[in-house]
DNA sequence: AAATTAACCAACCGCCAAAAA
DNA sequence: CTTTTTGGCGGTTGGTTAATT
């Protein structure tokens, strides 16, 4: 037996919100503010709609400057070098994008700029630019995780990290991202200090840099965060001078160990 | 012009963790 | 302490619009 449902889903109205709806929403929410309970919330505001759809509606649509579509170049950019860093937390990556919501960034990448970066990635290895001097990409290739070699990059590979969601997924694969990633910090209960974090480094095309504490986290965990067992050590980095993309062109390259345990520029 | 397919995106669902009881 | 409730998140769906055949 799952959880009792959060509202009478019988007298609950759904689907798309009517212009009458909306304006409901904002007038109590302007007058009243949210009340800390969005459960009680619709039935104070005349409205026939569960709490969560209520919620979804400002935070995703009628809160104050919210955008939509347009995305800029420098948006593309924070978008794909965060997602090549922690995988879908969409939550986390609008909060570095002003006005965004994680509905849309994450609808973004899923019908639009997952196939631009694969255009862009095919395209460029199609006219010999495969990464130059630098090292091959980590090996997200699925062999790795089996334990063969994986010698050199592959389109494939680089695709399933296009495609690579983060949590949720297979379980393997997922242990396998996140020890990938340990020079920058993913995985549970490590510090920048305890992976030998450099004082700056580049990651996916951008360069992230130590700074003093407090000012403009990148991605601004609560305080309360290092006893937790989450992303918890990005506090002190911050993204700066985005100098191109990561996969393609005249970006950074990306190094691997066989082990998997780094991940330089 | 009609039918089919692809793209888009708002909104839903279920899970999880934190808060409240 | 345990159980229940709530808010938040990410994956996914389904309706609508645009493009193609």
């Amino acid at each position: 037996m799952g959880r009792a449902p959060c509202c009478d889903k019988g007298s609950v109205k759904k689907g798309p919100w009517s212009p009458e709806e909306d304006r409901k929403l904002k007038d109590y929410i302007h007058t009243n503010g949210t009340g800390g309970n969005w459960i009680a919330l619709p039935t104070k505001a005349g409205l026939k709609r569960c709490g969560k759809s209520c919620r979804l509606r400002w935070l995703n649509y009628l809160r104050p400057n919210i955008k939509h579509g347009d995305f800029s170049d420098e948006e593309d950019r924070v978008i794909c070098a965060l997602f090549a860093a922690i995988g879908s937390r969409w939550s986390i990556i609008a909060a570095q994008l002003p006005g965004r919501t994680d509905n849309d960034v994450k609808n973004y990448w899923n019908t639009k700029l997952k196939k631009k970066q694969l255009h862009l990635l095919i395209a460029a290895a199609a006219h010999g630019q495969q990464y130059g001097s630098r090292p091959p990409a980590p090996p997200f290739a699925l062999e790795q995780q089996h334990h063969h070699h994986t010698s050199s990059t592959s389109i494939a590979s680089l695709g399933q990290l296009l495609m690579f969601g983060g949590r949720g997924g297979d379980q393997q694969q997922q242990q396998q991202y996140t020890s990938s990633f340990s020079s920058v910090d993913i995985s549970n209960n490590t510090s920048a200090a305890a992976v030998g974090l450099q004082e700056s480094f580049m990651f996916g095309g951008l360069q992230f840099q130590q700074q003093e504490e407090e000012t403009n986290n990148l991605l601004s965990p609560p305080a309360a965060s290092s006893s937790g067992n989450d992303i918890m050590t990005y506090e002190h980095h911050e993204m700066i001078s985005p100098s191109g993309f990561f996969f393609y062109g005249d970006g950074a390259g990306a190094a691997a160990t066989q082990e998997g345990t780094r991940f330089l520029y």
